[in-house]
DNA sequence: GTCAATAAGTTGTCTTTACATATTTACGTC
DNA sequence: GACGTAAATATGTAAAGACAACTTATTGAC
């Protein structure tokens, strides 16, 4: 409802494109509260002359903003603040990046690290020939003292070098980021079964204990596989988290 | 590596816009493969002068493509068609929405639908005081012969007029959207658990059978909860399948 | 008082022009 | 032949202006 005279500083000498400056400054604002949800925003003429700045690029920080979910605008109407909720859409993360914002202690204990051939439902997940080798990489999640996940991933050999030091030290992810790899996009399932016997010993649960299971696909910029992964996680401990824009 | 004369013909006195004709046709071509992966578009200046447009409006075409995933843009390179993949992000569907497409025929069973009192977790997630009468419902979905899922759902009352007809005949979303409500944001938590006697009974399923749990809070464009529903999948016939991008 | 036409206000689309910056290629110098 | 520099090529950012389309409020007619 209300309406706010906005204000904002901004560098012309910055390498930080304009808009995105604006983006950044009216993003703080409303996370600050300095513009409550129902805020409206004055218009885009008077907006990009109080800033000195012409209106397409005014509309450009808007724009970002509405795309990521902070701002509504109705033509004929008015630009709005949303009500606050988590915004952002799902993101490529691993568990280990979870927890870690969490605020928890993940410690990770590579059980298997081995270069060989694949199964053929694996080489067909990586794209590969049946006969070339990969990364095999089964991995004990720990949250505290608790085990929480059993990782199985799987990589082709000649995008990054993989050591049990720096498995132990560090998420998969963050490997592969540090070595160039850009994660792109992952196709992921998933479901639920029961712990087989083996299972249940490692993860610390009974025999027949749910699970929840996923399958991940990773791919980089130019669409190549770049990792498969099979998880289960202990379902009394361990929930995913998602939130979908539409 | 190859490189394609594109030729699209526009129409200036329709009501659809320039650049989302151009990228719609662009991505006919790409998805008919006409522009297999690795494509390189010529560069923005010229597609611009062959189309008749200016270059702003083809590079929103292309940037609208980009935000998809369709293409790749590397600045002082050029413009490149994506492998392909399922290249769309997550979406707000309902299961019902995945049978359809699916090929299947889904049937649902409306066990109870009733206006309540709700909880005081249920409230909370609604977003609604303790003695505000919410709809209560409760269905069993089925593809084919097989139960499915066994679906809660909690909705404020003022949104839309539920029937028992309408809600056996139709999904619980498109009901909403063909009430005027547009569905923006939804927070998801994917879990799973062992299924109750009385979950058993009704799915088929045997006692502490896992089951996928999904519990969803929906919000429409300006905010406001539409619905929370906690859902109950039987893990041995479902899965969710996401696409991320980062 | 009610309803319809009109006006004002706002975002949506499009053009033209200019300059900045990243990347690759070609060339010249050593 | 190796290296550095410059040129060519492509996308990235920004400005200023114009008109279109949608909403809401106002005004006028009845």
């Amino acid at each position: 409802m209300t309406e706010t005279p906005l204000s904002i500083t901004l560098d012309r000498s910055s390498p930080v494109p304009l808009y995105f400056q604006v983006a950044q400054e009216l993003e703080r604002q409303i996370q600050d509260g300095a513009m409550p949800a129902g805020t409206r925003l004055e218009n885009e003429v008077v907006l990009a002359n109080r800033l000195g700045l012409s209106r397409p690029t005014m509309r450009r920080a808007i724009e970002y903003l509405v795309d990521r979910g902070l701002l509504v605008r109705k033509r004929g109407v008015g630009t709005q603040v949303v009500t606050p909720r988590v915004r952002r859409s799902v993101e490529l993360s691993s568990l280990y990046d979870d927890l870690v914002q969490a605020g928890q202690h993940p410690r990770t204990e590579v059980l298997r690290l081995a270069v060989e051939r694949p199964s053929d439902a694996v080489a067909a997940a990586l794209e590969v020939g049946a006969g070339t080798d990969v990364y095999v990489l089964e991995r004990l999640r720990y949250a505290g003292e608790e085990p929480l996940a059993l990782l199985h991933n799987y990589l082709p050999l000649d995008l990054v070098r993989l050591s049990e030091d720096a498995l132990t030290n560090d998420g998969l992810y963050n490997l592969m980021r540090a070595a160039g790899v850009t994660l792109k996009i992952a196709s992921q399932s998933i479901g639920a079964r029961g712990a087989t016997a083996a299972e249940a010993r490692i993860l610390g649960e009974h025999r027949g204990a749910p699970l929840l299971t996923m399958d991940r696909t990773a791919y980089d910029d130019v669409g190549r596989v770049v990792e498969f992964g099979a998880h289960v996680y202990r379902a009394s401990r361990y929930a995913f988290d998602l939130t979908l824009t539409g």
